[in-house]
DNA sequence: CTAGGGGTACGATAGTTGCCGTACCTCAAG
DNA sequence: CTTGAGGTACGGCAACTATCGTACCCCTAG
């Protein structure tokens, strides 16, 4: 089951910025970035030196600024980068800190 | 009198994010981005919905983020972005922002 | 059936942030 | 010299954020 993500349109560039803002979420982007391949990635694969619940709210973070969906898969939950929607709405911009 | 600014070399992403994800603050940077003559500005001819005490620590921020510079003439503060410095460390993130 | 891995929701806590008012400074104009 | 505009520093407050632990859920491997 898919959770529930925002439509782009509604999403604001305050609420990306912030999101973007931490480097645990910014290098969860960066990695799924990386993967040109665009495919599904489990959650668990990301090593972040952080405790359970915290990693829940940073996919909850990332979902709410439209750059990420998420699935559950009952076991484990996957991951997925919106890529061109969210550079559809912010064009140039993951490239960008991509590249920085 | 100059504002002490840091090095940009010092400066990091996470807090020129965090400095850009402010509504106020982006609206700022972007005003000065639109005058291409790079020339100084007063700190008082931008119209900030808030106190006075709270534009300060705006102006801090953005200091801090290694995204302006600040001169204080005794009675007024002037500002002025540090445009190619600041696209040096962090290329196109301006320009890219600039143009969502 | 029972463990264990992966995950959510909730509640708590410490630190950060945006905001304000007050006190105080500096220069320019009257 | 006094007033006013523009500004800083400090202290306080409310809201938000990153973090965690606990309780609980789902599925798979034994």
């Amino acid at each position: 089951m898919e959770f529930t993500v925002p439509d782009l349109a509604e999403v604001d560039l305050d609420r990306v910025l912030k999101s973007l803002a931490d480097p645990h979420r910014r290098r969860v982007v960066l990695e799924l970035l990386e993967d040109t391949s665009g495919a599904e990635r489990a959650c668990s694969s990301f090593d972040l030196p952080v405790s359970k619940s915290t990693r829940t709210h940073h996919w909850r973070a990332l979902r709410e600024a439209g750059l990420i969906r998420q699935r559950d898969a009952g076991n484990g939950t996957y991951v997925r980068l919106r890529l061109d929607e969210f550079d559809a709405r912010f064009p140039g911009l993951l490239s960008t800190i991509a590249g920085l």
